[in-house]
DNA sequence: AGAGCATATACGTGTCAAGGTATATAAAGG
DNA sequence: CCTTTATATACCTTGACACGTATATGCTCT
């Protein structure tokens, strides 16, 4: 799953597809690649589930699968509750500072 | 950044270190794996800018910083529109064939 | 049926990265 | 000091994968 998402054109193909389907010429002709570049990448993501297609005559119209990229975005749910955390921490800091150095201040601390 | 996250290993250590920051040593123990590969991912990872280390005697404590997560996260964005969108167009679809087969049913459609 | 377009696949090649083993650096403690 | 502990790095080998080029498959239209 992640190795998928790592290669860049990957990515820019599921990019591409976000707005709306597009065919492998479509996608070929907006991101410039070679048409068996597009082709094979495109096998990738869709053996790996993040896109699917229709047969439209000799074209093949390839629209996004939403789940993996949800996989995604559920490895990363741990590391938001860090980093917000993370932010937290450093309100607290600021409001140590606000006290020990009372100075003019616009606004600050606007939960 | 992707292509940091790829490697399986690398996200375990960064699992790992979302819970509190932890030396070498403690990483290798905790992942069963040969302390050359904690290092070369730990350098990995923190030239790459997902961890950084404080020297603590013989011991290196390695910490998250959380920026290049926030940046995977910040390119999920589009999608996580569309997905919502794509839930959003299948419970209008459900609503359709609740009013044309009105058939009992327990709860559904409670926003 | 044949020509032309759209897409897929096969094959050869080069690159890069991960793993293993060995060794280097460096601090702690007796 | 010398040994032990903790971590980093060097070197080599191997496998995966992305690319380019060429070719195959398949549909459409005349």
């Amino acid at each position: 799953m992640f190795e998928i998402i790592a290669e860049p054109n990957r990515r820019a193909i599921l990019s591409l597809l976000v707005s709306s389907q597009q065919s492998v010429g479509e996608v070929e002709r907006q991101l410039r690649m070679p048409q068996p570049t597009v082709s094979k990448h495109l096998r990738v993501l869709r053996e790996a589930g993040f896109v699917e297609s229709t047969v439209d005559a000799q074209r093949r119209l390839y629209r996004l699968k939403p789940e993996p990229l949800q996989e995604v975005d559920a490895w990363l749910a741990p590391f938001r509750r860090f980093w917000s955390a993370h932010v937290d921490a450093l309100e607290r800091h600021l409001d140590r500072m606000d006290q020990k150095t009372p100075t003019k201040r616009k606004t600050r601390r606007r939960r």
